[in-house]
DNA sequence: CAGCGAATAT
DNA sequence: CATATTCGCT
């Protein structure tokens, strides 16, 4: 089999530029933050073409990425199988020679519990959703972006799970100050063929004595959340007067493993709190100062990620991100703010290519989207990364949490 | 039994 | 204090 170990790649970024696409001036100096989150993510990096498996490790090591890279699926295979422990995340091309189209990803599917994150340059909305169908974790369509890479890290954390919390679940009675190389605790699975909605097991050999006495404390992130939004567009906005969105729908309609009914109640009953209060706040504004302050808020998704951010109001029919408390309380709090900063996020290109397509399994979600968009709050966005404004100012921004950005304006109370 | 609102817990 | 869970009512 041929891996290759990379450690030193000769390939100039210059060609990447024109090979892979736009990759104009990636002066992604890879801020310290990203670096921090995709420090010590192993990827297994699968491709047929040697150029592409060239520039895709360059790319990946900027970030700090460590890489592996296989040209051939039973080779990839083969590493994930005896090296999955080292890995984090398996990055595949489709078109592979000894395997069709997605052999790989199936395969792999069965065998570990990696996340396989599909590229392709096929870009139909049946490919797209063949793939997550069979249970890519998030379909990138080629080229691939600089943002692609950088987001990657997110999907590693998938299948590390109970590893870290296991190894550390001893007694850590020691106060010690940790660093910030904790993970947190994730519990994802990548949805099987006959993926049905819930999943019975969960732990295999963990300490169960109190999983049924204490129940794991859910925290919804904005992954989650905006697999709950999508899942209340496409369902319906209220359940009062139509018959969408109610919790149990909702939890079927989202497919979320350890996703009980009680987690969407509340988060249901905590959105239709934030609803109220931005009506009421968008009607007193009506009153005063109405047009001004409206505007603002309603081309603000637009105005920072300006031109070349698409469509923020569809979001990922990717992946998610499952998060329970660890039974250690503090470090998943302390961790958790970062994932929120970063989530760009898999902005996946299944939102504006759907309209015309009435095939598409979620074409009523077009149409609902636009009754509905009015009604709810701004879609969950924090995250315009640093290199998003990087393009548009042409300088790079300093890092600060976004201000203006709206996506946790539904989580924090305003009166 | 499911949904929803309010009370309680973390 | 915010947010998740539990309770009680319909």
């Amino acid at each position: 089999m041929q891996i290759h170990h990379i450690s030193n790649i000769e390939v100039s970024v210059d060609q990447t530029a024109y090979a892979m696409n736009t990759g104009e001036v990636i002066t992604v100096e890879s801020s310290e933050f990203d670096t921090l989150l995709s420090a010590g993510v192993s990827i297994l990096l699968v491709d047929d073409d040697s150029i592409c498996l060239t520039i895709l490790s360059k790319m990946l090591l900027k970030f700090g990425y460590k890489v592996i890279t296989a040209k051939r699926g039973t080779d990839a295979l083969s590493i994930a199988r005896e090296r999955e422990d080292e890995l984090d995340l398996v990055l595949a091309e489709t078109h592979l020679p000894d395997m069709d189209k997605y052999e790989l990803l199936e395969t792999m599917g069965e065998m570990s519990t990696l996340p396989v994150v599909i590229m392709s340059a096929d870009d139909s909305e049946n490919d797209m959703l063949g793939g997550l169908f069979k249970g890519a974790a998030l379909y990138l369509v080629k080229p691939i972006t600089m943002n692609d890479i950088k987001n990657l890290w997110q999907f590693a954390f998938m299948k590390k799970t109970e590893r870290t919390v296991a190894a550390e679940d001893s007694s850590c009675i020691s106060s010690d100050h940790d660093t910030e190389n904790q993970i947190f605790t994730n519990t994802g699975r990548q949805s099987h063929q006959n993926g049905k909605r819930k999943e019975p097991k969960e732990m295999e050999e963990d300490n169960d004595d109190i999983s049924v006495l204490k129940k794991p404390k859910l925290i919804w992130t904005n992954g989650l959340h905006n697999r709950f939004l999508q899942a209340i567009r496409v369902l319906g906005i209220d359940g009062k007067v139509f018959q969408g969105a109610h919790p149990k729908k909702i939890l079927q309609h989202m497919n979320v493993p350890g996703l009980k009914k009680e987690n969407i109640s509340s988060h249901l009953q905590k959105y239709r709190l934030a609803l109220k209060r931005e009506q009421r706040i968008e009607k007193t504004m009506n009153r005063d100062y109405a047009e001004s302050h409206l505007a603002s808020y309603n081309s603000s998704t637009v105005d920072i990620q300006g031109d070349l951010y698409q469509n923020p109001e569809m979001q990922s029919l990717t992946s998610f991100q499952l998060e329970f408390g660890s039974h250690e309380p503090e470090n998943v709090s302390s961790c958790m703010s970062m994932p929120f900063l970063g989530y760009t996020n898999s902005l996946n290109h299944l939102g504006p290519n759907c309209n015309d397509s009435s095939s598409c399994k979620y074409g009523q979600l077009t149409l609902l989207g636009n009754q509905l968009d009015s009604t709810y709050p701004r879609s969950s966005f924090t995250g315009i990364s640093v290199s998003d404004s990087v393009t548009s100012n042409g300088k790079l921004a300093e890092f600060r949490p976004m201000v203006d950005s709206n996506g946790e304006d539904f989580l924090k109370g305003n009166k």
